[in-house]
DNA sequence: TATATAATTAACCAATCGGTTAGTTAGTTA
DNA sequence: TAACTAACTAACCGATTGGTTAATTATATA
C-alpha cells in the first residue's frame, strides 16, 4: 500500500487535533480559523470542506473530549466493591485525565464560564452524563451508610472544579512560589497526591461518625 | 451647581462600568472596543483618551474587582474569636460577593484558564493577597488544633473554585434540571445554603477527631 | 485509457478588529 | 471677552476576521 498524497480521514483528524490544541490554549474567540489552518498545514478552505463553521469545529472538539473522559471512567469502574472504592476511582481517573490532557480543564472552565453560550445540546448532555455517574456513586454511598448529608451537585462541583483549577493554575502557582518564597502554593504537588488528598478529604467530609 | 455636560470622571467611570459588564459576560477576546463604546454611548476615541489600550482597560477592571472583594473580606474580619469563625466569615463573604457580582466568578475562572496570560503583575498580586488571607486562617486553625493535615492551596482552590463554579453554572443547572427532571442539580439552592454547606463540609474534612 | 468525483488550492469577499488622526466644541481662567 | 486647554467627535487606517468562489488536481472506477 503506497502512501496516499490525499487522505480525507487523516486531513480531518489533523484539523481536529490542531483545533483541540489551539481552542484549549487560547479559547474559542482568540483562536482564528486561519491559525488552525496554518498550524495544520492545510488550506483554510479545507476547514469549510470538512466542517460547517468555526463553531462546528469547536463543538466536535468538545464532544470528543467529553466522550473520551466518560469512556475512561466507565471502563475503569469494574472494581465496584464499594461506593467509597468507586469514588476513589472516579477522582483518580478524572485527575489523571486532566493532567494527561491539560487542555481539557481549561476548555471546560471557559465553557462553563460562558453559561454554556457556545455549548450545544449534545455537549451539555455529555456533562450531565458525567454528573450522573458521580451522583450514582454518592447515592450508593448513602445506601451503604458510608456517606451522609450529601448534596450531589455541590460535591461534584467541589471535586471537578478543584481538580480543574489545580491543573490549570499549575504554572501560575509556580510563578507565585518563586516570587514569594514564604508562600506555600503546593507548586510541585504530584498528580497522585492531588487525587489522594481530595479523595481523603471528600470521604472525611461525607463520612458518618464512627 | 449646574450639571456639567462634560465630566471626565463620570465618563471614565461609565467606560469602566460597561467594560466590566461586557468583559465578564463574554470574556476579553469576544468583547470589542466598539462594543464598549456603544454600550457606554461614548465615542470610541474616548476610550483611548482615558486608557492606553483594550488590555489596559481590562487590567483596570480586574484590579478594581479584586481589590473590592479583598476590602469586603478584611473589613468583616473583626470577630476573630477563632479560626473556625474566621473561616466561616471568609466563605460567607466570598460567596455573597460572588452572588452579588456574578460577573466576578466568570471573569476569574476565565482568567485562570489562560494561566494568567492576560494577567498583569498587580492582578496576580491581588490573587496572592487573597490566598494569604485564607492561608493565615488555616494556619491559625492548626495552631489552635482545630484543623489538621492542611494543604492550604488545595483547600483554598476547593472553596473558591466550588463557589465560583456554582455561581457561574446556575443558569446551566436550571436548564439541566428542566430537561431531566429526575436529576438533582441543586438548581435553586440559596446563597446562604451554599456558603453554610461548604463551611460545614470544609470544617468536617479539616477537623480533628473528637 | 477515459471519466467521474473526491480532495485541494489561490484568490477573493464584506465586515469587523484595535487603534489613530486632525479638527471641533465646551468650560475655565486671565 | 480673548485665550487656552480639557473633553469630545467623525472619519479614517491597515490588518485580520469568518467564510466563499471557481478552478484545479489526484485517484478510484468503468
Amino acid at each position: 500500500m503506497k502512501p496516499k498524497t490525499r487522505d480525507a480521514v487523516k486531513t480531518k483528524q489533523t484539523i481536529l487535533q490542531n483545533a483541540k490544541y489551539l481552542f484549549s490554549q487560547k479559547g474559542f474567540d482568540a483562536t482564528s480559523i486561519n491559525e488552525i489552518a496554518e498550524a495544520s498545514h492545510i488550506n483554510k478552505a479545507m476547514l469549510y470542506y470538512y466542517f460547517k463553521s468555526k463553531k462546528d469545529i469547536y463543538e466536535v472538539v468538545v464532544k470528543e473530549i467529553l466522550s473520551s473522559i466518560y469512556k475512561e471512567i466507565t471502563m475503569s469502574e469494574k472494581c465496584c466493591d464499594s461506593a467509597v472504592g468507586d469514588l476513589r476511582a472516579f477522582i483518580s481517573i478524572y485527575t489523571q485525565f486532566a493532567n494527561k490532557h491539560p487542555y481539557f480543564p481549561a476548555l471546560l472552565l471557559r465553557e462553563l464560564s460562558n453559561s454554556g453560550k457556545n455549548l450545544s445540546e449534545s455537549v451539555l448532555a455529555g456533562c450531565i452524563q458525567l454528573f450522573r455517574l458521580f451522583s450514582d456513586i454518592l447515592q450508593r454511598g448513602e445506601d451503604e451508610e458510608a456517606f451522609k448529608d450529601v448534596k450531589p451537585m455541590v460535591v461534584f462541583c467541589m471535586v471537578i472544579s478543584t481538580v480543574n483549577i489545580l491543573v490549570v493554575t499549575k504554572p501560575l502557582r509556580q510563578t507565585a512560589a518563586k516570587k514569594a518564597d514564604d508562600l506555600d502554593t503546593s507548586s510541585d504537588i504530584s498528580v497522585n497526591e492531588i487525587s489522594e488528598y481530595i479523595f481523603k478529604k471528600i470521604t472525611l467530609m461525607l463520612g458518618v461518625a464512627l
